[in-house]
DNA sequence: ATAGATGCAAAGGGTTTGCACTTGA
DNA sequence: TCAAGTGCAAACCCTTTGCATCTAT
């Protein structure tokens, strides 16, 4: 992926303009409303190239399919409302976890994802 | 799911013997050595039936189609070796994350997710 | 005897790929 | 110009479902 299209443009524009991780089937609403007859085939292509460029990154919650966000925000982890279903950056991390590691076993990194109400939802 | 077949057994003696969260695919090659032949709707529509009694747990890590366990072992986390990809229990918790929500957002529950090696991989 | 359970194969749902057409440089 | 990029449709992979057969009770 080196050339510049109004595809390209579009789907980069809808991840700026959302500020949270989106899924493939949201990119490709918010990106039809830039570029009429967006093709499913080319958002998934635009995000693997976008992610393998490391402009986006997968955000992987359990049990739940893969949303991508803008990369470059560090360490982090995730809220995800139960009411409204969407995700949240927590800028904060419980730090190492080593003590919870098996003996014999070696961490490399961790998830932490928390659940419950937004503040939206929490009215 | 009422009647006790061979099929039903093999499952759970599976799951009893393994320790640790499995797949319908681990399931069912490690059910074939039981009752031969066994189908992997079966295993699907078992599974599914167990966890509707309660008697396994859906195990969901980020990024992977669900796993399940014996139910029953409290409030617990897991440990994902990147090498064999094998998944087992930590006991043990980081405790409340109560500090990491942001402010106005409701905590009710948290996933914790270690990776790294394990005993075995290590070496 | 008979309703629940099984195995096979076909159907689903989301993602990926092949291919001819379009388009950016 | 002409290879990269796109859209469509078919292929894929994993999971679910329909249905004829088997089997526990």
């Amino acid at each position: 992926m080196e050339r510049r299209t109004r595809q390209r443009d579009a789907i980069r524009r809808v991840f700026e303009d959302a500020g949270r991780p989106l899924g493939p089937g949201e990119v490709l609403e918010a990106g039809r409303e830039h570029v009429e007859g967006l093709g499913i085939a080319t958002v998934y292509r635009t995000i693997a190239s976008l992610v393998e460029s490391e402009w986006l990154t997968p955000v992987e919650l359990p049990g739940e399919p893969p949303r991508y966000e803008v990369a470059g925000q560090g360490h982090h982890h995730h809220f995800r409302c139960r009411q409204c279903a969407r995700v949240f950056e927590i800028h904060g991390c419980p730090g190492s976890l080593e003590h919870l590691t098996p003996p014999g076993f070696s961490l490399e990194r961790h998830e932490v994802t928390l659940y419950g109400l937004c503040t939206a939802c929490v009215g």
